[in-house]
RNA sequence: GGGCGCUUAGCUCAGCUGGUUCAGAGCAUCUGGUUUACACCCAGAGGGUCGGGGGUUCGAAUCCCUCAGCGCCCACCA
């Protein structure tokens, strides 16, 4: 009977659900292990990074629930205003509605509508994946509780001062007409000319000053003319005022730091209502502001000339009427990097407007310490320079946007005024007025700022707002579960995310929000280009799940995931967990179809379950450091070729009765309890098939499941049984070389001779026939001649020849063996004769050199001798 | 331009404070295989002067310097 994944897994997920086992409550005979999953957009459908992340949380939390802690997966969603709100405009202006022409109120119906219609489709496919999510707890940014969260933060923090209104350089898009975001911001290479301009000195006819500029219509906003304090060749011109040219306006000569000396003639226009740096070094030396355009790209009033103009026309034609004047110096091929809109392809045009910022110097000053002395730990930790160099330089975040969809901005202002107050409400507002102000105002006086909140303004507060924490900071949940344990997130977000989460776990309870944040690298394909839409070169993640099964794809995403490093996807790694999978399956047929018997069991059997016990504890001890280190993949791959090697390969083989006979039940028992520690182990990686088989391996009862299962504990190791073991598998890789070298069919049973010595694992001889299809083992005092032979850990080991020896061949391979083994032991002989290295290593160093001198110098006499019985 | 990091087998990566287990894993490749759980498999094999150069040391993939190439973050030069 062959597995499928399908229905297997739509089964168990549903008995998995059915009986509550993903729900966690506060319970505290049991220590939480909590993680808050990053909420994706509400509107978004599951791409490769979220297959990568949730699957990586999921195996963190299945193990904490096998290991029998309380775990607690919270899942949600993101509003994520730009977006949803960008997809939303979209679909209106499809059916021909533009933004502009709605009421607030009517846009964020339809916001709704198309929320509550494509939202959460991503948390379904992610059951597909398997996440054992708490369901009962997911939450929304915009639901009730965490939007009250975020307009109590919001009214704490301006309270607290840390929140201000001021005036910031953002980029307009002067087709939409609203701020961009940074991040929605392109830049493009391109050809562009730069102008060189001269502005006439005021009161001479003679002395001028030449600028140079790729923007030649800003020079009816500039307010200054800046050089380099140190620049000689302008030291007399500094103090004097200078004339716009064509507008005459006079203005100062001023001298700042900022100013590249190199570039162009040294000196520098300064516009500070149209460039950001002019707007800083304007700030600084106290310059005017002049706007000179409108909020559609065409000069307004201020610029006196070409007025109502598009901006690119006024580039074009501003030159002639500079060349006229006299001012147009020459002009230069010049190239350089223009901003574009990500949306309406339009240049960028950098202008100022109000803002809302939160003050964040203070408030890092604890998030900082945090992470760099290891209270919160990043993985990898490469991440903690590049999050040292940010919080040290952090600059207050502008948290308003100006769009609908979001935590609309609790700030009221008065009447025709722009005072305002801040509240929770326009009635709480209206007493605020009155006991700030003095005046007496209804609710329905006050206009409500029309800005709303970035979206990080509500998603830094998730780890406490997804446990009521921040409206209700001493009920029993925050206080059970708070803080998370670890946080799986991507690197991209480091800044706008977890850092900010962190810096609102210490503000508003004191504490981290989590201990580990586990940082994925970015899903790529086999050229290492992102995963995009736009190239076509992702994966469609259900599609995957269909073909290789949930499993498969899980095993195939942390087969290459290092923490931090890129996963470079392709299909063969699927490919290769749906085998992985189907070899689980195949094991399981062959010990499900044995007949068990009451027969005594045999002497290999026992000692090779003795040995696989001693083995998995071995195997449990490295898993359990791997995932301290969180090498989620190195743990994969420990309990993969655990399983694959030496569980199927080794074990089963040894313990399969012959064909056609049953098994006795001890053996039967013992394997059968191996198989499910095994099954434990895996189940986080893979726990569709694993449930599958866990639950046919023996009876079960309903509501039993592995996945609330506990790991046993594990029995001490066997060291010297490790090593015997290890020395029987050698020998067996040496018989099965020697049949193939020599075509001797398995089936032909074959005598082996031993030359007696301690390290012959004769306890375990008995493995060593069934597995070797050996008639006898005899222990001989010496060489044997005409036999085929080989050494294993310096004991020499011989097989009488059926035939003729190839005494050429034999004699061949044994000088070459002879003349590595010399090489071998001059290099550590180079070692013990150095004086230095003597009185200089460690004794535990030279002990080890002498110890594999004598084993070199054993294997030396033990070829020379058969290469001297070989020659007679 | 500033900061950080990377370079080890054909590919993706492990190799902790220099010396046991140091040159490894998985995949890919190659060679065998109708041994009755499994060809979505089994049994084997090959493959790297640890980016180049220099230094410290008895000893360097590991520490230092330098050069080259790559990547990320931040600021984006009028």
């Amino acid at each position: 009977m062959a597995y499928d994944p399908r229905t297997s897994e739509e089964k168990w997920y549903r008995y998995w659900m059915e009986h509550g086992f993903f729900h966690s409550t506060v319970d505290r005979t049991r220590s939480p292990y909590c993680v808050v999953i990053p909420p994706p957009n509400v509107t978004g459908v599951l791409h490769m990074g979220h297959m990568l992340n949730n699957t990586i949380q999921d195996v963190l939390v299945r193990r904490a629930r096998l290991q029998g802690k309380n775990a607690c997966w919270v899942p949600g969603t993101d509003h994520a205003s730009i977006a949803t709100e960008a997809k939303v405009v979209a679909k209106l202006k499809s059916e021909g509605i533009e933004k502009g022409e709605i009421t607030r109120e009517e846009f964020l119906e339809h916001a709704w509508a198309w929320t509550r219609k494509h939202g959460g489709i991503i948390l379904e496919q992610l059951k597909r994946l398997g996440a054992s999510c708490d369901w009962d707890r997911a939450a929304f940014t915009m639901d009730e509780i965490r939007s009250k969260s975020v307009i109590r933060v919001f009214i704490d923090l301006y309270n607290k001062g840390y929140i201000y209104k001021g005036v910031r350089m953002i980029n307009w898009d002067p087709v939409a007409k609203t701020a961009i975001s940074d991040e929605e911001v392109i830049y493009k290479e391109e050809q562009s000319k730069l102008y060189y301009l001269r502005y006439r000195i005021e009161g001479s006819e003679e002395e001028s000053i030449t600028i140079a500029t790729t923007r030649p219509e800003t020079i009816l906003g500039d307010t200054a003319v800046c050089v380099h304090p140190n620049d000689e060749r302008f030291r007399h011109l500094v103090g004097k005022r200078c004339l716009v040219p064509l507008v005459n306006r006079a203005i100062p000569i001023i001298r700042d730091e900022y100013v590249d000396m190199e570039f162009g003639t040294g000196a520098l226009k300064i516009t500070p209502a149209h460039d950001i740096n002019d707007y800083e070094i304007g700030y600084k030396h106290r310059l005017d502001t002049i706007d000179i355009f409108n909020d559609d790209g065409t000069l307004n009033e201020n610029a006196r000339l070409f007025v109502g103009r598009d901006r690119f026309d006024v580039r074009r034609e501003i030159i002639p009427a500079l060349e006229a004047a006299g001012n147009l110096v020459k002009v230069e091929d010049y190239t350089n990097k223009v901003g574009y809109s990500e949306r309406t392809d339009v240049v960028i045009e950098p202008r100022l407007s109000m803002q809302w910022f939160l003050k964040m110097k203070e408030l890092a000053r604890p998030a900082l310490d945090a992470v760099m002395q290891d209270e919160v730990v990043l993985i990898p930790a490469k991440y903690k320079n590049t999050y040292r160099h940010w919080m040290e330089n952090v600059k207050d975040w502008n948290i308003s946007r100006q769009l609908w969809w979001g935590h609309r901005i609790p700030a009221y202002y008065l009447p025709e005024s722009n005072d305002f107050v801040v509240a929770t409400s326009a009635e709480e507002a209206a007493t605020l007025v009155k006991a700030k102000f003095g005046r007496v105002v209804t609710a329905a006086d006050l206009r409500q700022d029309e800005d709303c909140l970035d979206t990080w303004f509500s998603s830094w507060l998730w780890p406490l707002s997804v446990f009521n924490g921040i409206l209700e900071p001493d009920n029993d949940e925050i206080n059970y579960y708070y803080p998370t344990r670890d946080l799986v997130s991507g690197p991209d977000i480091l800044f706008f995310w977890i850092a900010r989460m962190i810096i609102a776990g210490y503000e508003y309870r004191g504490t981290k929000p989590f201990g580990n944040v586990y940082l994925t690298g970015l899903v790529r394909d086999k050229q290492r280009r992102k995963m995009s839409k736009s190239l076509g070169n992702s994966p469609e993640p259900l599609e995957l799940i269909a073909r290789y099964g949930a499993d498969g794809v899980r095993v195939g995403m942390l087969l290459c995931s290092p923490a931090g490093g890129d996963l470079l996807f392709d299909e063969g790694l699927p490919e290769q967990g749906r085998n992985f999978t189907t070899k689980i399956w195949n094991a399981f047929q062959l010990v499900n179809n044995w007949q068990v018997a009451d027969l005594p069991q045999p002497l290999h059997a026992r000692l090779a379950l003795e040995w696989f016990e001693s083995y998995l504890h071995g195997r449990v001890e490295v898993l359990d450091s791997q995932f301290e280190q969180y090498r989620i993949s190195e743990a994969l791959m420990t309990v993969y070729t655990g399983f694959r090697d030496e569980f199927s390969s080794w074990l089963l083989e040894i313990i399969k009765p012959p064909h056609g006979e049953p098994v006795d039940r001890a053996t039967y028992e013992t394997c059968v309890a191996l198989f499910e520690r095994l099954l434990q182990l895996l189940h986080p990686f893979i726990p569709f098939i694993t449930e599958e088989v866990w639950q046919q391996l023996r009876e079960r009862k309903e509501g039993e499941s592995i996945m609330i299962s506990r790991f046993p504990a594990g029995k001490s190791r066997d060291t010297a049984l490790l090593e015997d073991f290890e020395r029987v598998k050698g020998i067996i890789v040496a018989l099965r070389n020697l049949r193939r070298e020599h075509g001797i069919a398995f089936k032909e049973a074959l005598e082996l001779k031993v030359r007696r010595h301690e390290r012959y694992p004769g306890s375990l001889e008995s493995i060593l026939l069934k597995m070797g299809n050996l008639i006898s083992v005899e222990e001989v005092d010496e060489t044997l001649p005409g036999a085929w032979g080989f050494i294993i850990d310096t004991v020499e080991y011989f097989v009488p020849a059926a035939g003729e020896v190839d005494v050429v061949s034999t004699k061949g391979k044994l000088e070459s063996d002879l003349a590595y083994a010399k090489g071998f032991l001059a290099s550590v002989m180079k070692k013990l004769d150095n004086e230095k290295f003597i009185s200089g290593a460690p004794p535990v160093v030279i002990e080890n050199e002498r110890k594999k001198r004598a084993d070199a110098e054993a294997k030396i006499r033990a070829i020379e001798e058969q290469l001297a019985r070989l020659i007679h």
